[in-house]
DNA sequence: AAAAATGATTCGGT
DNA sequence: ACCGAATCATTTTT
């Protein structure tokens, strides 16, 4: 622009191209004489080329109009326009509400430990635990710290192009503020607009902060989905827990609700959380009253195995009594446990004490053992589900007292009297 | 490869 | 907050 031929160095022109202003000055410039008027239009003139001219004829001219005796009064009569402008727009777009978009995509970056302080030190804290929690959890924590490496790649990214984001930001910032002070000696520009103008360059800069943002909550989403949707990376309970869990499950079977306590206890012999526990049951409560029938052999299986353990810890290997009531309506002849509680509280203490560590394999052996003979005797009948009413709910927990009262089946396996 | 089993999630109800 | 039911997505079995 600075190259192009002056053409408006005429008054002529000058007046042409801007001629609201040209009339504006003249109709308050009127009452002095034709020389003052001259002058103005001049120094106008100079002013609205000034961008035409070359550098260094714009900074001669600039400094001559500096030096001009008319500069300090038109100046500050364009600064009081300016003024009245600047304050009636400020006035018209004022109030900034904070955009919930953008403090959604904060908070959920926040949440996701993408933006906030960099927990090196916590995410390696938090491997060890997982890494520590037990046997199991070592393929669970490879998956994680998978997961982890990936988040703290997607933090760098976000981090380093946060960083360049800002680092424009100033830079553009500081830019425009440096010129609009240069400009500000011969145009009237006041703090309060440059402030405007920095809130302009910050609110678009900050679209594009949303817009990273917006990317980094997508990958993050995909990430998670990819690795922390436990569904896709299922993995099978090993034997053990699933015999501990089956084997609770079924000798409180009139009330396969286990307290608080109980799911916690079982969750650590399991190795797994308590709300895997809870999983469980609530599966396996829901299949098993689906469906009874396909659960009668385990019931069985688990049913016998706790009868037959408690029946060699009290040294008392009689099964006779299985196969004798397999008629009697809904209730079938089961162990006669109910009507001995000293047995009863010796298998729930085995249960409760002795399935942990090392002796679990031998017991387990033993009883795997004398299940197949017990499974080979035809029990088929001998677990019915008592547990279940006519609605398909489960039986109300009896109440502690009716351990031994009549009413209940002689089947039923009671949940109380353990923790 | 189809079917069954299984752990997890979602939704509505209480 | 918990449960039942339906459902999903994977694993295991057939």
């Amino acid at each position: 622009m600075d190259e192009q031929p002056r053409l408006m160095h005429s008054h002529g022109v000058g007046m042409a191209g801007h001629p609201g202003l040209a009339q504006h000055m003249d109709g308050t410039g009127g009452t002095d004489g034709e020389g003052r008027k001259q002058d103005i239009g001049d120094i106008l003139q100079q002013i609205m080329t000034i961008t035409d001219q070359s550098l260094d004829e714009a900074q001669a001219r600039k400094h001559a109009l500096n030096c001009h005796r008319m500069k300090p009064a038109l100046f500050s009569v364009l600064c009081e326009i300016k003024e009245k402008t600047v304050l009636s727009i400020r006035g018209a777009q004022e109030e900034e509400p904070p955009d919930p978009q953008l403090m959604r995509l904060d908070n959920m970056l926040l949440a996701e430990g993408v933006s906030g302080p960099e927990k090196g030190g916590g995410s390696a804290a938090a491997a060890a635990a997982a890494a520590a929690a037990g046997g199991v959890g070592a393929d669970n924590s490879a998956e994680h710290s998978d997961y982890r490496a990936k988040l703290s790649q997607i933090r760098q990214i976000y981090h380093t192009e946060l960083e360049k984001y800002e680092q424009a930001c100033n830079e553009f910032t500081t830019h425009v503020m440096n010129l609009l002070r240069e400009q500000s000696r011969t145009r009237p520009i006041s703090p309060k607009e440059i402030e405007r103008m920095v809130g302009i360059i910050h609110r678009k800069f900050s679209s594009i902060q949303m817009q990273l943002k917006q990317s980094t909550c997508e990958a993050v989403m995909i990430l998670r989905s990819r690795f922390l949707d436990a569904r896709r990376k299922r993995r099978n309970f090993n034997k053990q827990a699933t015999e501990i869990l089956n084997e609770y499950f079924y000798s409180h079977l009139s009330n396969p609700y286990p307290s608080e306590e109980a799911k916690e206890e079982l969750a650590k012999k399991c190795s797994i959380t308590v709300a895997q526990v809870s999983n469980w049951f609530g599966n396996k409560r829901i299949r098993y009253k689906k469906n009874i029938g396909k659960f009668q052999e385990e019931a069985n299986m688990y049913a016998a195995r706790t009868a037959v353990s408690a029946t060699s810890v009290s040294a008392h290997g009689s099964q006779a009594n299985s196969p004798s009531t397999p008629n009697s309506a809904g209730s079938a002849g089961s162990f006669n446990m109910s009507n001995s509680g000293d047995l009863f509280m010796s298998v729930q203490s085995l249960n409760g004490d002795s399935y942990q560590g090392a002796q679990v394999d031998t017991l387990r052996h033993v009883i795997s053992q004398t299940g197949g003979y017990s499974d080979s005797l035809a029990v088929n009948q001998m677990y019915s589900p008592q547990g279940i009413n006519a609605n398909g709910g489960w039986q109300d927990a009896p109440t502690p007292s009716s351990v031994t009262s009549p009413t209940e089946g002689p089947g039923s396996v009671h949940s109380d009297t353990s923790n």
